[in-house]
DNA sequence: AAAAACATCAACCGCCGGGTC
DNA sequence: AGACCCGGCGGTTGATGTTTT
């Protein structure tokens, strides 16, 4: 389900993008912070325009992205939040940790948006008989939050769903989704966090530009440098097939 | 087994708003 | 004031996987 790659008449490349162009935008951003999109490409060896490499890193390549497997909490939350904001995706995903305005919007559009019609149809029926408290009035990471608890699983980046299970993999966009860590070990870096005082999960991608030098030690690139080391690691335990 | 229809989702495109000169 | 640049957003496309006929 990837785009062959083309070539349009600059010379830049389009369609998808293979692991060797993954790993030198995930390293120039990590030594230098991604700065002007449209000269990063020219600067980190890319042939690809600034648009195509921000979108490659906020979508995929960014640290805590998570991938497939929507939840029956979230499936509620984006059909409420859409009920209430319409197509707004990027403002639907910041109440979404981990998600993307492009994988809501293909979700909705795939999953969605039948069960959103009849949801909406339902809720207007609803607010007709009842007086009490309208739901949209609570936090939707809150509601997020209380489903977690009651399910027992956090809404976390706990993101093992993508695994590579090849380095010699052709899906190279699912082995870069699956830049994880156990769930142990990133209860323990969401403790990192807390003690940082920054609220990650709830303001989810401030981190973007804390990769110039001279922030390397912030809490977020503390994150950034354990996923890639993580990453390398299984990498480099895998069988060659 | 093959073809057609449908589903999925990564990536592109065009537009808009904010900032700068 | 307005031209330009850039980042970001939402709509759409199109290649590929899956299911149905």
């Amino acid at each position: 389900m990837v785009r062959t790659t083309a070539v349009d008449k600059n010379g830049l490349k389009k369609g998808a993008w293979n692991q060797e162009e993954d790993d030198k935008l995930r390293a120039y951003i990590r030594a230098y912070g991604h700065g002007n999109w449209r000269e990063l490409p020219k600067f980190a060896g890319l042939s690809r325009c600034g648009k195509s490499c921000r979108l490659r890193w906020v979508n995929y390549l960014r640290p805590g992205v998570k991938h497939g497997n929507f939840s029956k909490e979230e499936d509620d939350l984006i059909i409420q939040l859409h009920q209430e904001l319409g197509n707004k995706w990027s403002t639907i995903a910041t109440n979404l940790p981990g998600r993307t305005d492009n994988e809501i919007k293909n979700h909705w559009h795939t999953h969605l948006k039948r069960r959103g019609k009849q949801s909406q149809a339902s809720n207007v029926q609803a607010k007709e008989q009842s007086s009490e408290t309208p739901e949209s009035l609570i936090s939707p990471c809150k509601k997020l939050e209380a489903a977690d608890v009651a399910n027992n699983t956090p809404s976390l980046p706990i993101i093992l769903e993508s695994f590579p299970l090849s380095k010699e993999s052709s899906d190279h966009s699912s082995l870069s989704a699956g830049v994880s860590f156990v769930a142990e070990d990133s209860l323990t870096l969401m403790g990192i966090f807390e003690e940082s005082g920054e609220d990650f999960w709830t303001q989810p991608f401030v981190g973007d530009n804390t990769y110039d030098q001279d922030d390397y030690t912030s809490s977020f690139a503390l994150y950034y440098d354990y996923n890639l080391d993580f990453f390398d690691q299984v990498l480099q335990e895998l069988p060659d097939n």
